[in-house]
DNA sequence: AACTGTTACGCGTGACGTAATGATG
DNA sequence: CATCATTACGTCACGCGTAACAGTT
C-alpha cells in the first residue's frame, strides 16, 4: 500500500478510468500506472476495476468505497502541506475564492485590494462561475473558499457561513415612466419586460417567486449572469431589472444612462454565504481573508463552524456597505 | 512524503517522542525512524519536533497538525484494508467490542452466541472498561464498537446510538426486611447499607442523584465496576444495591440467597448507547451484530446516524427483555 | 490502424539496517 | 556509562520507464 497507489486510483477515475490519459496527467508512463492498480487490488484482494476486454468501464463497489477514500487522503496530504507552508512562511501562499460575477465585481475589488496590501506574497486568484460550480470547485478542493448565494444542489462536506444580506433594486433607464412613482409595486413592474438573473442563482429564482406569490407573472425577456450585462441591457431600452442595490453605482451607472429604485418592501433580501470545505486545512492569512469580508466571522468562529454539525444562524449575515473602491 | 513517514509520527507520538521505542514497536531500526521524519521536516520545510539537547521534548505546533492529519490519514488506510477484507471475503475477518461488565455478562452472551452460530469466521472478542476507558477504545480505533451508557467526558468524532433503556431494581438478600414492603421508597433504601456502581458508570451516578432529589443521602458502603461482585456482597449481607433489571436471573440468583424488587418508580431509566467512530469503516456483519443488538438498528439508519450531524432522538432506546441464552 | 491495457525487463533511486559518532544526564 | 538521537555507508528492493505484446473498435 502506497501513496502513489492512491494518488494513481483518484486520477485514472478523474479521467474517465482512461489509464493512458492519467499516465499523461500525471507526467508517468501508462503501464507504471496500470502495474501500481493491480499491486493495490492485489494487496485488497479485491478487483477495483472493471475489466471488459481491454477497457476499464466501471469502478466496482469497493473500488468506489476505495476511491472515497483515496481521496479523503489525498486532501489530508494537500492539508499537511499547507500545514508545512504555513509553518514556513505564513505570508506566502495562494488563494482561490470561487465567487459570482457580482460578488466578485462589486464587493470583493476593495476587499481584494486592501488584502493584497496586507499580504503582497500572497497569490490571490478569482473564479468566477454560477453557484453550482462555485460549490463543485469548493468542494473539489480546487477553490479554498466560495461565496455566493445558496446554490440548487444539495451538498455535503460543505460549511455554510451566512455572510451578506443582499437587497435587490429596480434598475431602469434614466426618465422611465416608473421613475414617477412613489412607491413601487409588483404590478408596476409587471407592466415592463424584464432582465433577471440566471435561474442558477438564487437571486433570480427568488425575485421570480415574489412574484409568484402575488399571482402576477412577469415577462421575462432575458436572463444573464453577469450584473453588467445586464446593466448594458437595462441601458439600451430592452426591459427593467433587478440588482443587488451595491451593483448600482450611483456616480458612474448614471452616466451611463441608469437609475435605481428601491424596492426592499417588494423583495425579501437573500442572504449570500461563504463556503468552506470542512475538510481543508484554511492558511492563516485565509481567515484574515474571511474577516475582511465580514467582522463577524473571526477565526475562532470559523473554525467553530466548521466543526460545528449544524449550519450557523442566518443573522450573522450582516448587510453591504456600498464601497467602490476601484 | 510517504506513509511510512506518517507511520513513524504517529508512533513517535504514541511512544513519548521516544524514536527508539518507536523504532522497537515497528520493528525496524532507529536510525530509519530518524531518517524519515527529518526528511517529512525537510519537505514539509518545517519542524515538526522539539529537539533539546538529543531529547525529542514536544510536538510543534505544525506537528501537532501534522500528527492530527496523519492519524487520520492512518485510520483511512485502515478502512482501505477493511473494504478490501470485506470484499475478499464478507464473513471472515474480526470485530472487537468494548463494553462493560453488566453489558457483557447479562446482554450480550445471548447475542455473541447467536452473532457466532451465523459469523463462525468472525473472530469476535471482547474488551471490558469503564465508558471513559471504552470510548478511548473505540475512539482510538482499538474497538469497532462500544456499548455502555454516557461517560463523563465528551468525545468527537463518535456517533452515539441509542440503543437500550435501562430500569433498575433493587437487589436484597433473601429474607430482607424489605421484602415486607410493598412499594419502595427512597427513605426505605436509605435505611440500610448500599453498594453502588462506581462513579464511572453513568447508572452509579445517576441513582446518587435520584437519592440527591430527595434529599436524602443514602449510605454508600462501597462501589464496585462488576455486577457480579454488587451480588456477592449483597447475599453476603453487606448491604443492599440497584442494578438493572436483567442483571438479576431469578432461577440461579435465588439459589445465591437473593432477591430482586421493583424500583421503576424509584429511579427513572438510564440509556446506554452503542458508540461508533464516525471515521471508520464498519465491516458488514459488524451491521449485523448491531442488528442483533436492537432491531431499530439496521445498517441505512446506523449509516445515517454516522453521517448525521445531530444524536439520534433518545426514543430509539428500546427495553431490554430479560433473555438468559447461557 | 489506432487505441486500449498487460506483461517483460533493466535501470536507478531511495528506504533500510549496521556501524560509528555525538550529545546529555 | 547508559541512553538517547544523528551521521555515514553499503545493500537490496521497488518503482519507473522502455519495449514488446495482446485485445477492441
Amino acid at each position: 500500500m502506497n501513496l502513489q497507489q492512491l494518488r494513481y486510483l483518484a486520477e485514472v477515475a478523474d479521467r474517465g478510468l482512461n489509464l493512458s490519459r492519467a499516465a499523461q496527467a500525471l507526467h508517468t508512463s501508462q503501464p507504471g500506472i496500470s502495474k501500481q492498480i493491480r499491486l493495490l487490488e492485489e494487496e485488497l484482494r479485491t478487483e477495483l476495476l472493471v475489466r471488459e476486454g481491454n477497457r476499464i468501464t466501471a469502478l466496482t463497489a469497493p473500488g468506489e468505497q476505495a476511491l472515497a477514500i483515496a481521496q479523503r487522503v489525498l486532501r489530508e496530504l494537500d492539508n499537511l502541506r499547507r500545514v508545512g507552508e504555513q509553518a514556513a512562511d505564513p505570508e506566502r501562499g495562494s488563494l482561490v475564492i470561487a465567487t459570482t460575477h457580482a460578488h466578485a465585481r462589486y464587493l470583493l475589488i476593495p476587499i481584494v485590494q486592501r488584502f493584497q496590501a496586507r499580504f503582497p506574497g500572497v497569490n490571490l486568484s478569482l473564479r468566477q462561475g454560477n453557484p453550482d460550480q462555485i460549490m463543485q470547485l469548493v468542494q473539489a478542493g480546487q477553490a479554498d473558499l466560495g461565496l455566493c448565494t445558496a446554490p440548487t444542489v444539495a451538498t455535503p462536506d460543505l460549511a455554510q457561513l451566512p455572510c451578506y444580506r443582499i437587497w435587490r433594486c429596480v434598475l431602469v433607464p434614466q426618465g422611465h415612466a416608473l421613475l414617477k412613482k412613489k412607491r413601487l409595486t409588483h404590478r408596476d413592474l409587471a407592466a415592463y419586460p424584464m432582465i433577471t438573473l440566471d435561474a442558477s442563482f438564487a437571486g433570480g429564482v427568488a425575485i421570480l417567486e415574489s412574484f409568484a406569490k402575488e399571482q402576477i407573472q412577469p415577462q421575462v425577456v432575458l436572463s444573464a449572469t453577469d450584473a453588467d450585462v445586464i446593466k448594458a441591457f437595462v441601458a439600451s431600452g430592452m426591459g427593467i431589472a433587478t440588482l443587488p442595490e451595491w451593483a448600482f453605482d450611483a456616480r458612474r451607472d448614471q452616466g451611463q444612462g441608469l437609475a435605481s429604485m428601491k424596492a426592499r418592501h417588494l423583495f425579501r433580501p437573500a442572504t449570500s454565504y461563504l463556503w468552506l470545505q470542512r475538510h481543508q486545512y484554511l492558511r492563516g492569512y485565509a481567515y484574515e481573508f474571511i474577516h475582511m469580508l465580514s467582522k463577524v466571522w473571526h477565526q475562532p468562529r470559523v473554525q467553530q463552524a466548521l466543526a460545528g454539525r449544524e449550519p450557523p444562524d442566518e443573522s450573522l449575515a450582516v448587510d453591504v456597505q456600498p464601497s467602490f473602491g476601484d
